[in-house]
DNA sequence: CCTCGCATGTAACACGTTACATGATTCA
DNA sequence: TGAATCATGTAACGTGTTACATGCGAGG
């Protein structure tokens, strides 16, 4: 057997919970908090939180918070004191994988057999993609004093830049390949 | 049962024995050609190759090259008039989703709970993958007389570009965290 | 002769998403 | 009163990786 193995999304569930100041939240308030803000370079869905919430329960990483938000039936849970050990590990940890699945590049990669205007089409259409996206990042940034935590927001910043990159490589490429014909 | 439904996948293979004055490829030839290009946003392992090339075949997208090449047991394939009709189909449709687990950027999200130096490591540790990554890629690159597709090297210089400007964020942040303790 | 790379495959596993079921509450 | 949102869960499905089995051929 030996302790339990935590999947990805349980170091979500308790980084979320870590912070000071930080109301107890259930599962919902989660999700709510990943479609925001990781969901951009770490999904996660209820299918993965609710039973994660479990286990970490379960091994005493975090706590349900007894006193019940209001009426409305919800359970919220609080991070332990060995939960935050548990979660400080894991982020001493130095290895760290990236996985990619980005089909509209694989669409421009593969485009060779295609005409000059339709791999152009491709490039325009990872452009609007990337260009939607970057709509979406600026929706959830903070004015500067509103900004409570800093990490968070230094990889929104992270995030602006990198698809502004993105878009301004398509717009590049285009051109360059509409002056060569 | 309909027609057979593809991966992702059978698009890659389809895509690289597409072009012209290509000579019939193995799994094998395909998983090393992945390899060293589209793994950075589209990884393939032998596990999909393999059967998809079985369906590729039983649908008539793709057919065995009989001339054997060698003594050596290998079953190399060519892509047929179906095959390329398939394969652009998919290449002219616009959608195109994009997945991304970074589990480094996870950590630099979620790392407010360290002291300043351990996050300044945090950055120090993605900054060093992304370098990492540059190598290879830079590796890959050909000179420009040897290019001999041109997509594949415009997608290779998106990669170039996109890892220097990760570098560079890294760099910018860690100097902003120094300076401000 | 022995190791490495070529070559083909598959079964077990891990991971994640989707769809669905269920029910309460809020608000127009 | 009906729709939207809050809220919790799970089963089925799809996809992808890992580990393993197997065997040939080339070169030191």
């Amino acid at each position: 057997m030996g302790p339990p193995v935590f999947s990805n999304v349980a170091y979500v569930i308790l980084g979320f919970l870590a912070p000071k100041n930080v109301a107890p939240l259930s599962g919902y308030d989660i999700k709510q908090r990943v479609d925001i803000s990781t969901r951009f370079f770490f999904a996660a869905s209820y299918g993965q939180i609710y039973p994660e919430l479990k286990k970490l329960a379960d091994a005493g990483l975090i706590e349900v918070d007894e006193e019940a938000v209001g009426a409305r039936s919800r359970t919220t849970y609080k991070i332990t004191r060995d939960g935050r050990g548990v979660l400080r590990d894991w982020l001493m940890q130095r290895e760290a994988r990236i996985e990619m699945r980005d089909q509209g590049l694989l669409r421009v990669f593969l485009s060779e057999g295609l005409t000059g205007s339709e791999r152009i089409e491709k490039l325009q259409a990872m452009r609007d993609e990337r260009a939607a996206d970057l709509a979406l990042l600026k929706a959830i940034q903070m004015p500067p004093e509103a900004v409570e935590l800093k990490m968070p927001d230094l990889v929104l910043d992270y995030g602006l830049g990198l698809y502004q990159y993105v878009i301004d490589w398509c717009d590049r490429t285009i051109a360059e390949l509409k002056k060569g014909d």
